[in-house]
DNA sequence: GCCAACGTTGGC
DNA sequence: GCCAACGTTGGC
C-alpha cells in the first residue's frame, strides 16, 4: 500500500523526480518500438556525446519521466512519455568491436559511455518542434536553441506547460 | 540531399 | 592548449 502511494506521487525518497527529453530517430527506434518492448523496457544505447553522457550517468534517476522526441523525420516532435526503470549502466556496445558504437578507448574497468533503461508510459498528441519554437512560454528547453543534444533536461514548469494533465 | 551549427581530433 | 580540419546532427 505504501509502495503504491509513493509510486503515484511526484517524489522518491523525498527527492523530487526530474524530467528529461530524449531524442530518437523513429526509422531506427520509435516510441512504438518502446511500447512493444513492454514492461522490460529498452536500454537507451548509443549515446556518444559527452554532455548527454554526463546527464545519463550522473543525473537521470529511477522513475524520472522522459519526453520521447522523434528527430530526423518528417515532423520532428515530442510524441510521448517514457519512464526510467534502470539508472545508468555502462553501454555494452562500447565493448563490442562489431558494433557501430564500439569505442576502442573504453574498457570494462573504465567505461566511457552509459545508458539507462526506459519503459513506455503513453503516447501524446504530437507536439511538433514548430509548435515548441512558436510557444513563447518555452524559453529554457535546449531544443529551442538549435541544440544537437540528444539528452536534455526539462524544467518542471516547462514539462507541465507541454504536457498539461 | 543540402548545409549550418556544433563537437571532436590531432598536429604543432 | 590552440585551432584548423574533419565528422556528425538534424531541420529544412
Amino acid at each position: 500500500m505504501i509502495i503504491f502511494i509513493l509510486s503515484t506521487q511526484n517524489e522518491q525518497n523525498g527527492q523530487h523526480m526530474a524530467y528529461w527529453l530524449f531524442k530518437t530517430e523513429p526509422d531506427t527506434f520509435s516510441i512504438d518500438d518502446l511500447k512493444v518492448a513492454g514492461k522490460q523496457g529498452t536500454f537507451w544505447e548509443g549515446v556518444r556525446n559527452y554532455q548527454a553522457r554526463n546527464f545519463l550517468r550522473d543525473n537521470v534517476k529511477l522513475n524520472d519521466l522522459v519526453f520521447i522526441y522523434h528527430s530526423s523525420c518528417k515532423v520532428p516532435a515530442i510524441v510521448g512519455i517514457g519512464k526510467v526503470i534502470t539508472a545508468a549502466q555502462p553501454d555494452p556496445y562500447q565493448f563490442n568491436n562489431k558494433s557501430d558504437y564500439f569505442d576502442s578507448k573504453a574498457s570494462i574497468q573504465n567505461p566511457r559511455w552509459y545508458g539507462v533503461t526506459l519503459e513506455y508510459v503513453k503516447h501524446l498528441q504530437p507536439i511538433s518542434l514548430a509548435d515548441i519554437k512558436a510557444d513563447p512560454r518555452i524559453t529554457e528547453l535546449a531544443l529551442k536553441k538549435a541544440s544537437r543534444l540528444s539528452i536534455m533536461p526539462v524544467t518542471e514548469n516547462e514539462w507541465q506547460l507541454l504536457n498539461p494533465s
